[in-house]
RNA sequence: GGAAAUAUAGCUCAAUGGUGAGAGCAGCACCCUUAUACGGUGUCGGUUAAAGGUUCGAGUCCUUUUAUUUCCA
């Protein structure tokens, strides 16, 4: 016996197919039934383990699953080793706001060591959450046995490939102004502010300062006819970072203009210098030339004259005074305060001119650098020379105004800031600039500045030493190879990724932190040897030459030996910091310390493909087996994060590692470390905005889940929207997906199980070969293998939302509202017929391939319905679907003019039904024929096959046809321009209007001879190049569809009523049936009262009612006065049934 | 400021440059059902974001603009 469902329930089915794959294991059986020597690879982008999950992971992971799932039905062996991504910044601050300290009380109120095991009980905090998840969502991957990048193992593998980078020359250490965050106190790589959320938009206090010019030579021209100062304006939007100004730059380009007018503030008569375009930004034009004599201080309009105008060309190497003259020397006097060129200048906002300081802007950095300008430092304790401002973000002792004072307002705490007269160190520096005749113009600006992704401050530019991947020496090879990878979609392959290796900039690879994986780099302390470790034994080997080496003390000797002892006993953790007590000694007999740095955690996770293997110390084989990846997908966010790293490490190793060459030599691999990718969009509220904590509009992936099961969520999210495509997430879609597709096909089933069981139709029987099955059998089969093949194309081409609608669009609309609808009949028969057969047959197959062919998207429910058919069948001898294969296609069994007179019968039933209902004639009144006018010679043919699927679906007796005779029918033509376009072109327009304008006789004409002349024998105009449609057949109601035209002979014969009102006491009795709950097998006695109207009806009519209700008679009872009171045409009557 | 994606009915999405822009959902009306809280028929609903251009013909190609989103500076 089939299953017997009481109603569709799909968590209840997700929660048993899930326990009945653990029982199982499935999954594990779903790997080792395929063959190792057909491997297909898929890289696991590893979460962290320390947040929660939210709907969008079951958005990426459902992606990633269907591809696995898919290749898995094709034969492949797909092994998916997951992954966990430990390491980095967002951990460390959990565990710093868990603990309530920042990151300067670690190793003083917390050891290094307490802290980082803190980090790594923190990381793994929510494993159990996700692996739940992982499991209630239905994906597929190995969680026994994952890659954790905090292991020794995996640590050891990045080393070994940063051996291999050091060795090809591709790590160094440089320094630049690079993004920081005081707050933690680590600078932040350009993957991290790719972070979503970075830039945001701020109001910050911004200020054109007025720099006062030195005169002299150079400048001498700007003192013609001016008996004022004269000062050039600049503006920023980081006041904080004047007094470190060491240059101002200009465009060579560019139109500058002096003006003399009044300062606003003090109104002293000033002489200014910008960029001509944005006067307008700066005067009013009522000023323009007023009366200078009649200013006062504080008017509304400040009068101003246009002295003269110049090139940007002509200001370079003018030297102004120092703006906030805090620190100075003779080096900066000489070589800095003066003005630059530099491309970056326009005058889209600002002056025109742009305040330069070296040490707090990347293209200030560089520009300075270009013109050989000094920056403004002092030395710290240590005579090491550091900028102005400090790490925490505080303005040195030296910037004696503002000594200790936050640059930025947001460094402040809320309680500070709340302080009555609090003011942002900014808004000071323009207070102290306005009463010194030094700004010009002060203002809030709103603008987008980087924020630190977790702590959430503003970022400050900040000079850094760090360690650098040379990625700019492989570019080009990164560019070509990127053509062969497959993104899906295109763009973010061409534009977003390929912009970005074109402008690609080395990899600053340094983080200043603690739980991470350590830079194996030692140096002697003057900076001058310095020792890259690739290994653990390498570094052993290092350790026992220090010892021996006798540079060091004794206690450094003892930690070297138990570091020895610790490594031999595999117990040694090589995080910080244990690390840091490594020290070496070089080849002239110095100390050698580690670099403190850690790496980027990006580099962890762009390092999997080699470190979950712990390649190449280990796993040679697995790794060759398993590279590159064939298919990796995660959201478009990681273009430039995890994407980005596993290309770049995978190009660079295919060119200085010849571990690495070897295996792509043996893979036939270009260099390259995944060949398909989807980067999938975002996940949208239903009304299309981010999800976030704060909107408090995220979705608990738990809750829906527990609501619906796994399978619609993920078949809604498959089917809604291309996985690139943001999604807008509305539980009312699964509902309805719920409702639509998996409550139709569970009602095919339903459909099916009620009659096979009753049948015992357990496909025992031989199979009837389809030449021998009827139209719609072997129609539903041609669809089916159609089906399969779409589906398998949409997979294989990485469109599981194609798939998904193909399938949805077969169940629905073909399968189950035609197939099953059309079918019904065939199993009430009582006898055995090979029809009947044949109907069980195809539905039987039509359902088990409908439970491949979704498998990889509603993996539970297509088990379920696998297994609860084959169970009974035993067809095939998989346990589940997932170990079964792809449904084949078979070319044979498509058979298209089929299709296409099906999809005639639906037309010209759909005809029908509407014209009955546009003349109130229900179904159950049967009428005599319709007609149809023959269209061309192979349509009488079509439409014969399929005949009676028409009459009885529409209720009506018979099909004629008729052909053009005399113009009976009313014709109509219309040019098809898609044919006639090559050929006439220019001119469409007006063979269009002739071909429009064509008489009955002309068409007549054209369909005799297969073409016809317009305009003036210009073209002959062939019958395959319009469309011809018998429009109206006058008389006759009529309707059109296309190319279709249906005519309906309404009249009523007195036997076609009593026919009707028997359809009706049909429907009553069974209405009867149904409300009585009897089984669809129980025979019945029907009683009912003897009305004229309807008596006549049912004498004329008996068997085939009593065939129709199971009746073994029905008797018509004057006297009868209990049972149901019916209606039929407004005469009531009485009805008794019961059962035999 | 740069790069990219998207914009079509109230909602979610379709539409190899071929002329009447479709479907599902939602709404309304009627009908049907011995699988189907399902289905059928009809109805309502569109300046295809805007403006130009190319073309015999543009939702589709080009340009500009706007909005939303993402990434970068």
């Amino acid at each position: 016996m089939y299953k017997e469902y009481k109603q569709l329930n799909l968590s209840q089915t997700s929660k048993e197919v899930l326990e009945f794959w653990k029982q199982n294991n499935i999954f594990e059986k779903s790997i080792t039934s395929r063959p190792e020597d057909n491997p297909y690879t898929f890289y696991e982008g590893p979460p962290s383990a320390n947040g929660m999950p939210g709907i969008h992971h079951v958005m990426a992971r459902s992606i990633k699953d269907i591809f696995c799932r898919y290749k898995t039905l094709k034969g492949y062996q797909v092994k998916r080793k997951g992954g966990w991504d430990t390491h980095g910044l967002p951990i460390e601050l959990a565990v710093e706001k868990a603990l309530g300290i920042t990151k300067d009380d670690i190793g003083k109120k917390i050891t290094v060591k307490e802290y980082n095991d803190a980090c790594r009980k923190e990381v793994m905090r929510y494993t159990d959450v996700w692996n739940d998840l992982t499991e209630k969502m239905g994906y597929w991957v190995d969680l026994n046995d994952p890659y954790i990048t905090y292991k020794n193992e995996y640590i050891e593998s990045l080393w070994w490939i940063l051996k291999e980078f050091y060795k090809a020359g591709y790590l160094y250490k440089g320094y630049t102004v690079q993004p920081y965050s005081p707050k933690s106190g680590t600078g932040l790589s350009s993957h991290e502010l790719n972070q979503p959320g970075t830039y945001k938009m701020v109001k910050d206090t911004t200020i054109v300062a007025q720099f006062k010019v030195k005169r002299d030579g150079d400048s001498a021209f700007l003192f013609e006819g001016v008996n004022t100062d004269v000062f050039i304006l600049a503006w920023t939007t980081t006041p904080w970072t004047l007094p470190s100004n060491c240059a101002l730059a200009v465009g060579e380009n560019i139109s500058y203009v002096k003006i003399n007018t009044f300062n606003p503030y003090t109104f002293e008569p000033i002489c200014v210098v910008l960029a001509k375009d944005l006067v307008k930004k700066y005067f009013k034009a009522e000023g323009e030339n007023a009366s200078f004599e009649d200013y006062k201080g504080g008017d509304k309009i400040i009068p101003w004259t246009l002295a003269a105008e110049f090139k940007g060309t002509q200001l370079l190497g003018i030297h102004y005074e120092q703006l906030m003259p805090y620190v100075t020397n003779e080096d900066l006097e000489k070589n800095a305060f003066r003005v630059i060129p530099a491309d970056f200048v326009t005058t889209e906002d600002g002056t025109g001119i742009v305040h330069t300081a070296s040490v707090f802007g990347a293209d200030d950095f560089r520009a300075c650098k270009e013109n050989n300008v000094p920056s403004v430092m002092v030395k710290d304790e240590n005579g090491k020379e550091v900028p102005l401002v400090n790490k925490q973000g505080r303005f040195v002792d030296e910037v004696t105004d503002f000594a200790g004072y936050y640059v930025k307002e947001e460094y402040y705490t809320a309680e500070e800031r709340a302080v009555e007269g609090f003011r942002a160190t900014d808004v000071q520096i323009s207070i102290k600039l306005k009463t010194e005749n030094k700004a010009f113009d002060v203002k809030k600006y709103e603008h987008s500045y980087p924020h630190s992704w977790r702590s959430d401050e503003p970022i400050l530019y900040y000079p850094l030493d760090s360690w650098f991947i040379k990625t700019t020496a492989v570019k080009d090879k990164m560019v070509a190879l990127n053509k062969t990878i497959n993104w899906k979609p295109e763009s973010t392959g061409t534009g977003r990724f390929g912009n970005w290796l074109e402008n690609l900039v080395d990899w600053n690879l340094s983080r200043s932190r603690y739980w991470g994986t350590p830079l194996p780099i030692w140096r002697e302390e003057n900076g001058g040897e310095e020792k890259c470790i690739g290994s653990i034994a390498e570094l052993k080997a290092a350790l026992e030459a220090a010892v021996e080496s006798g540079v060091l003390s004794d206690s450094e000797q003892e930690k070297n030996k138990s570091i020895i002892q610790s490594l031999n006993n595999s117990d040694f953790d090589l995080h910080r910091p244990y690390v840091d007590d490594v020290i070496l000694t070089s080849s002239t007999g110095n100390k050698m310390f580690r670099e403190p740095d850690l790496i980027d955690v990006w580099f962890d996770s762009g390092a999997m493909p080699y470190a979950q293997w712990h390649f190449p110390f280990e796993n040679k084989d697995q790794f060759a087996k398993a590279y590159p990846a064939d298919f990796i997908a995660e959201g478009v966010d990681q273009t430039r994060g995890w994407f980005f790293t596993l290309h770049a490490i995978a190009v660079m190793l295919s060119e200085c590692s010849d571990e690495v060459k070897a295996v792509n030599e043996k893979v036939g691999n270009g260099g390259v470390a995944f060949k398909n990718v989807i980067s999938n969009g975002l996940v949208l509220d239903k009304n299309g905005n981010k999800m976030s904590k704060r909107l408090g509009n995220g979705v608990d992936p738990f809750e829906t889940i527990e609501q619906f099961g796994a399978d619609a969520p993920r078949w809604y999210m498959i089917s809604n929207a291309s996985p690139w495509d943001n999604l807008k997430f509305n539980a009312d879609g699964i509902d309805e997906v719920r409702r639509k597709f998996f409550g139709t096909l569970y009602n095919t089933y339903s459909f099916f199980v009620l009659y096979a069981n009753i049948d015992k139709f357990n496909y025992s029987e031989a199979e009837i070969e389809i030449g021998n099955r009827p139209e719609i059998d072997r129609w539903i089969i041609s669809l089916l293998n159609t089906l399969t093949k779409e589906v398998d194309g949409f997979y294989a081409d990485f469109e599981p939302t194609k798939a998904a609608r193909a399938i949805q669009e077969f169940v629905d609309a073909h399968f189950s509202n035609w197939f099953i609808r059309l079918s019904r009949r065939r199993f009430w028969r009582s006898d055995n017929s090979d029809d009947k057969l044949s109907a069980y047959q195809t539905l039987y197959t039509c359902l088990i391939a409908i439970s491949k062919l979704m498998s990889p998207i509603a993996p539970f429910f297509a088990d379920r319905l696998y297994s609860d058919l084959n169970s009974v069948t035993g067809k095939e001898q998989f346990e589940s679907v997932h170990l079964a294969y792809f449904p084949e296609y078979n070319e044979a069994l498509v058979d298209t003019d089929l299709e296409e007179r099906m999809k005639l019968a639906q037309d010209v039933s759909s005809l029908v039904l509407s014209l009955r209902k546009k003349i109130g004639i229900n179904v159950r009144q049967p009428l005599s024929k319709i007609l149809l006018p023959i269209l061309d010679k192979d349509f009488k043919v079509h439409v014969e096959l399929v005949k009676e699927l028409i009459l009885s679906e529409t209720n009506i007796k018979d099909i004629e046809y008729i052909t053009d005779t005399a113009g009976f029918i009313k014709k109509k033509i219309k040019p098809n321009f898609k044919a006639l376009g090559q050929k006439v072109g220019k001119d469409m327009k007006a063979v269009a209007e002739a071909i429009n304008s064509f008489t009955n006789d002309d068409i007549a004409l054209l369909e005799a001879n297969g073409s016809i002349a317009v305009l003036d024998n210009k073209y002959q105009i062939l019958d395959t190049e319009v469309e011809i449609i018998a429009e109206d057949v006058p008389g006759w109601q009529v309707a059109n569809l296309g190319k279709l035209t249906v005519a309906l002979d309404v009249t009523i014969t007195n036997e076609l009523k009593q026919e009707g009102i028997s359809r009706e006491l049909i429907n009553r009795i069974q209405n009867l049936r149904k409300a009585k709950e009897f089984e669809v097998t129980d025979k019945i006695n029907v009683r009912l009262s003897d009305h004229p109207y309807i008596g006549e009806a049912v004498k004329n009519n008996l068997a085939y009612i009593c065939a129709e209700v199971l009746a073994d008679g029905i008797v018509l009872d004057n006297q009868l006065n209990e049972g149901e009171v019916v209606t039929i045409d407004e005469n009531e009557i009485l009805i008794v049934i019961s059962k035999i």
